[in-house]
RNA sequence: GGGCGAUUAGCUCAGUUGGCUAGAGCGCCACGUUUACACCGUGGAUGUCGGGGGUUCGAGUCCCUCAUCGCCCA
């Protein structure tokens, strides 16, 4: 089996070298196929069952960080364990082509560094460039999870936009089209002015600035005698008042007054002391507007009832003053201005007033898509930024006497939303997109969760999932962007536009016998689709469906000279039944181009669990891996993701994409901060694995990935010259140089970007917090290497059980009990207690008892070869415990073992596998779980402690041996007699007598144990001084103790009411401390 | 404004259906290199379980409330 030469085990270094095991063992696991999921494999003639995992792809944005680790370490644990556990598993490997995001940066650096926006480059160059940074990245984070030890297939490798997913994306777009669940509309967008493109509502992030408050004065056209000349409106942007189309009053001023001073005073009845002078105020406000103005919103709403106009300043524009209810009488001037096209509550004031009694307002566009104003607006504004509007608007209105900017503005703090691309403000735009229908589709989303097929775990997350899809809101998923999946849909035009009514009628019904003939002469019906674009049915959206359909299509662009485009059949190859198809449409339609837009990267995500399984083919992998096992994730894309992989599950393939969904913790900042890398505290994984390897980064994230709580990580710096850590703070996470705190030398950061800086070397960000898995691996490197070590001469044998010690039966008790635990603590995604059950485990009862009890075993022949096959079988199965945790070393470790004992195990030990990775899972052996043994063997570890304790206590040097009696029971004493090998070796003690008449030496330490007394003879080493100090604190320790007990069983309602099992416990404990005092008290006596 | 979560030792976190003299790791103090491990060993100190009410024989755990912080949605 070893494929290496037997190693020299006693020249092993004392540390464990991660770095070597890393570059040994994943290029040998990749080799012989380990990770390799076939859909047929079979054990003994049966398939074996699936377990499949697809993994959430990582941008190609940039390099993963912390947050990647802990996803991905939390899904290879399942992987490998499953595997073990002799699963046929799938995990599901690839990258998503994050279409703004990736496009952003290409283009961002494509500006600093060669001053070229993209519309200098074109688009097919600009995609060319996104390409190239996408295969660099896609290498560096693939490169990345095999670092980290991932177990993904890697040759079924997906990308959001290769083939296989662009056909499950096309297939799946023209299936929604066919289906009238596809539609486009106007809707009012977040626009990013920057890359030009709508921003879904998710990608936005608000931001407090500090800004103005304007009033303008717009002029009323025609007022009665007695009404009002001018309107009076306030706006925190003076620039859109261009696009304005309305003016609104509140329908009923008195009654909404009256609803707002009854919530102030309910407010106000419940707010705390501090809060109610405001509320007051806020309601002396309220009652003085119904006397100041009241009686004028009244008259202006009656106005606008009567269709009174108002002239727009700036403009030649009239606009009408309507009734709407977004006016609030209790705010400045009671009225507001209206601009639907460049605000979301307006837009919604616009939607109102199409289906109410008054005027359809309109809406009026007033920007281009790069936030210039545009040719809606008067000529001298045309062209500026919205900035540049604002000032000229402002200064104009003030020379027309419509604003005094001595008196109408005010500071004011506004909430500004901002792309997350870009980073720069948004503008509500008014644009044309394309929408999913969501209300069937969400609501079978919202059933498979309220079913249960879907489990989100912690089922907290649910609520915000069913709360997010009942609002059905619809998908836009046009992006404006040239990095992603074209939409796949032209527009068809008929000629004669300006025909009357009864023409039209026969130019459609001559134009649909005409397309269906083409369609059937080129035999695409099954491939096409098409839908007039609105009632008047002039024009027609047509949607592919498949790359051949399209060159079908394409035909129709051709011309007469017999010229083929790009990806279209040429003429020549047509047959006359084709050619003459194609003449009769063309004679009565324009062919349009397609669609410019691209369609939403999480769209094409949506479809990752079965596009990467090779749908909408029937493959094998499908049959075999679909629907997957588990979705492991973080929690702020379960409405972006998850929600729409189980729609897009249910919708193309009837059945959802995973049956648990496990949303895990996130990585903060030592300040509670999310970690990234335009903060300066985000943490590289590499530099981690560099610094403590692999295994340690991994068992550091299973041991703190717990249930409920978000994973804080204080961060430091590692100076490169010294290795000190220095802690990273707000300030200092910023600069690109810092300078050691200890050896004064300065190193560079993220931020260098002066030669100066570059010059300097690079200073990891680290997280001491991964010395515990570092420790632990260390801890656990050299108790192997101990085992090796001693394992001379083993001969494979069966053990029975009556050769076993009482620390054998404790050790495989314990490992019974921890087996049990471990598998269950993973199969319920509690992955800090497994982490936990096998340190402790491995640490505490392996290392710290059971290794140093076998040290004295192995000095005697007679018990030799039994203790090193418990050891062997032991150190076995620990190590299958921990290979999904830490996969390197213990990969290490057991080809190691395998060199001195490949047969292992208790009963007829069998052959080990030829690598960690496809061993069996250990099993929890039931009947070795004996609690009995475990309590002798407490009380072994009691004596040991109170020996151990009294030595420190006493101040007694290590080298010197001391002597001890423990005074107890004969069935006790029965099993501690057996331990004085131990007691020599773990405390350089030894005991003159144990049982019922041992007594205490004539100058004692001693200790009252449950059960025991222990008296270790300190007539060599007496110190009245520490002694006395050590007993009386004990009895006061003891008497508060006892009297607490006493006073609970003294309480009648106690006794009475509580459990008898637990008013017996408790009993017990008195009279044990009871006893326990006693003895000290006789002990604090005798000095 | 609505929802979710957190608040336990100096730091980072555990603490199952209420039964707890409240634990772990790091850090701290003392002692220690007899070859598995100083990335170690042995021992030790350290807490009004955020504040205030309530339910209960019994509350870190359940309920109410306040405070602070974080996240999501509007």
């Amino acid at each position: 089996m070893p494929t290496t030469p037997p190693p020299d085990l006693s020249t092993l270094p004392s540390q464990y070298d991660h770095a070597a095991a890393q570059a040994k063992w994943y290029p040998i696991w990749e080799e012989r196929g380990y990770f390799h999921a076939d859909p047929h494999d079979s054990i003994d003639g049966a398939s074996k069952p699936s377990y499949s995992i697809v993994i959430p792809p990582p941008n190609v944005t940039g390099a993963l960080h912390l947050g990647h680790a802990l996803n991905n370490t939390l899904q290879d644990i399942l992987c490998r364990m499953k595997r073990m556990q002799g699963f046929n598993v799938l995990w599901m490997p690839g990258t998503d082509h994050a279409g703004i995001a990736t496009q952003a940066v290409v283009e961002r650096r494509l500006l600093e560094e060669e001053k070229l926006s993209r519309h200098d480059l074109g688009r097919e160059k600009l995609v060319e460039r996104i390409w190239e940074w996408k295969e660099q990245y896609e290498k560096r984070i693939l490169g990345q999870l095999k670092q980290l030890g991932a177990s993904c297939d890697w040759q079924r490798t997906r990308f959001t936009l290769d083939d296989q997913c662009a056909r499950a994306v096309r297939e799946t777009f023209f299936k929604l089209f066919k289906d009238n669940k596809i539609y486009r509309g106007k809707r009012l967008v977040n626009w990013d002015t920057f890359l030009q493109t709508a921003v879904s509502d998710d990608e936005v992030f608000h931001e407090v600035k500090k800004g103005h408050f304007w009033h303008f004065k717009y002029p009323v056209i025609d007022p009665q005698p007695g009404e009002p000349t001018h309107v009076t409106i306030a706006t925190t942007r003076p620039e859109t008042m261009l696009g304005d189309t309305a003016v609104a009053v509140h329908p009923d001023p008195a009654a909404q007054l009256d609803k707002v001073e009854a919530d102030l005073k309910e407010k106000l009845a419940a707010a705390p002391g501090k809060e109610k002078e405001e509320i007051q105020a806020q309601i002396k406000s309220v009652i003085d507007r119904r006397q100041a103005i009241l009686p004028k919103l009244v008259q202006l709403r009656n106005m606008a009832q009567r269709g009174v106009k108002l002239k727009l300043p700036l403009t030649d524009r009239e606009i009408p003053l309507i009734a709407d209810i977004w006016a609030k009488p209790e705010l400045g001037s009671g009225c507001v201005k209206i601009t639907p096209a460049h605000d979301a509550n307006d837009y919604e004031v616009w939607q109102r007033s199409i289906s109410g009694d008054g005027p359809d307002i309109g809406a009026i566009n007033i920007l281009n898509t790069d936030g210039t104003l545009n040719d809606n607006v008067p000529e001298k504004y045309r062209g500026l930024s919205m900035k540049q509007a604002r000032k000229e608007v402002v200064a104009d209105l003030a020379n027309d006497g419509f604003h005094d900017p001595e008196t109408d503005v005010e500071d004011r703090e506004i909430d500004l939303a901002h792309s997350d691309r870009s980073k720069t403000p948004i503008e509500p735009f008014l644009a044309d997109q394309w929408f999913v229908k969501m209300d069937e589709l969400a609501q079978s989303a919202m059933d498979a969760v309220a079913d249960g097929r879907v489990k989100i775990i912690p089922d907290r997350y649910a609520k915000g999932y069913q709360d997010w899809l009942s609002e059905k809101r619809d998908w836009p998923i046009g992006r404006q962007l040239w990095w992603g999946h074209r939409i796949p849909v032209w527009t068809l035009t008929l000629h004669n536009r300006s025909s009357s009514g009864e023409d039209l009628a026969e130019t459609r019904n001559a134009f649909m016998s005409a397309w269906k003939g083409f369609i059937d002469a080129f035999d695409i019906a099954n491939d096409i689709s098409i839908t007039p674009t609105d009632h008047l049915e002039v024009s027609y959206y047509v949607c592919i469906r498949s790359k051949q359909a399209e060159e079908s299509f394409n035909c129709l662009y051709g011309h007469a000279d017999n010229t083929a485009l790009v990806n279209s059949r040429p003429q020549s190859q047509l047959n006359f039944s084709q050619s003459q198809a194609r003449e009769n449409v063309l004679s009565l339609a324009l062919i349009g181009p397609q669609e410019e837009d691209v369609l939403d990267t999480w769209f094409s995500s949506a479809l990752w669990p079965h596009s990467t399984l090779g749908w909408p083919e029937k493959t094998p992998e499908l049959e075999k891996f679909y629907p997957t096992s588990t979705l492991i994730t973080s929690r702020d894309i379960i409405t972006l993701w998850v929600a729409r992989m189980v729609l897009t599950g249910l919708y193309n393939m009837d059945e959802v994409p995973f049956s648990e969904v496990y949303i895990h913790p996130k990585i903060l900042d030592g300040y509670g901060e999310t970690m990234s890398k335009s903060k300066g505290n985000g943490v590289d994984p590499l530099d981690v694995i560099e610094k403590f390897g692999a295994d340690a980064l991994r068992f550091g994230i299973a041991y703190l990935t717990t249930e409920t709580q978000d994973v804080r990580m204080p961060v430091e710096f590692e100076c490169p010259n010294c290795q000190t850590q220095i802690k990273q703070t707000k300030k200092n996470r910023v600069l690109p140089r810092i300078e050691c705190d200890k050896c004064k030398k300065p190193f560079s950061t993220q931020w260098a970007r002066s030669d100066d800086d570059l010059a300097l070397p690079r200073g990891a960000v680290v997280s001491e917090r991964f010395e515990l898995g570092r420790n632990f691996c260390n801890k656990l490197w050299n108790a192997s290497r101990f085992s090796l070590m001693n394992l001379e001469g083993y001969e494979a044998a069966e053990v029975s059980d009556d050769e076993l010690l009482l620390e054998d039966r404790w050790l495989l008790s314990r490992l019974a009990t921890v087996t049990g635990k471990v598998t269950e603590a993973l199969e319920e995604y509690r992955y800090a207690d497994a982490a936990r059950e096998l340190y402790h485990f491995a640490w505490d009862d392996f290392c710290s008892f059971y290794v140093e009890m076998v040290k004295a075993r192995f000095a005697m022949p007679e018990q030799r070869a039994v203790a090193q096959r418990v050891l062997a079988h032991v150190l076995d199965s620990l190590l299958r415990l921990l290979h999904p945790m830490i996969p390197f070393l213990t990969e290490e470790v057991w080809h190691l073992l395998g060199s001195v004992a490949n047969r292992r195990g208790l009963a007829s030990p069998p052959t080990a596998s030829e690598s960690v990775c496809t061993a069996p899972w250990p099993k929890a052996d039931a009947v070795r779980i004996d609690t009995a043994i475990e309590q002798q063997f407490a009380q072994f570890q009691a004596v040991l402690g109170a020996v151990r304790e009294t030595r420190m206590g006493q101040n007694i040097p290590p080298k010197e041996a001391v002597s001890f009696s423990v005074n107890c029971d004969a069935e006790t004493a029965a099993r501690l007699e057996p331990m004085q090998p131990y007691f020599q070796s773990m405390a350089r003690a030894t005991a003159t007598a144990i049982g019922p008449d041992a007594t205490a030496p004539e100058q004692a330490a001693s200790k009252p144990l449950s059960g025991m007394e222990v008296h270790v003879d300190i007539s060599d080493f007496f110190d009245a001084e520490a002694e006395t100090k050590r007993l009386t604190a004990e009895r006061d320790n003891l008497t508060k103790f006892t009297k607490s007990l006493a006073g609970k069983l003294s309480n009648e309602n106690f006794v009475s009411r509580a459990p008898a099992e637990v008013v017996q416990s408790e009993r017990d404990k008195l009279a044990a401390a009871e006893e326990q005092l006693a003895a000290v008290e006789t002990a604090l006596a005798k000095l």
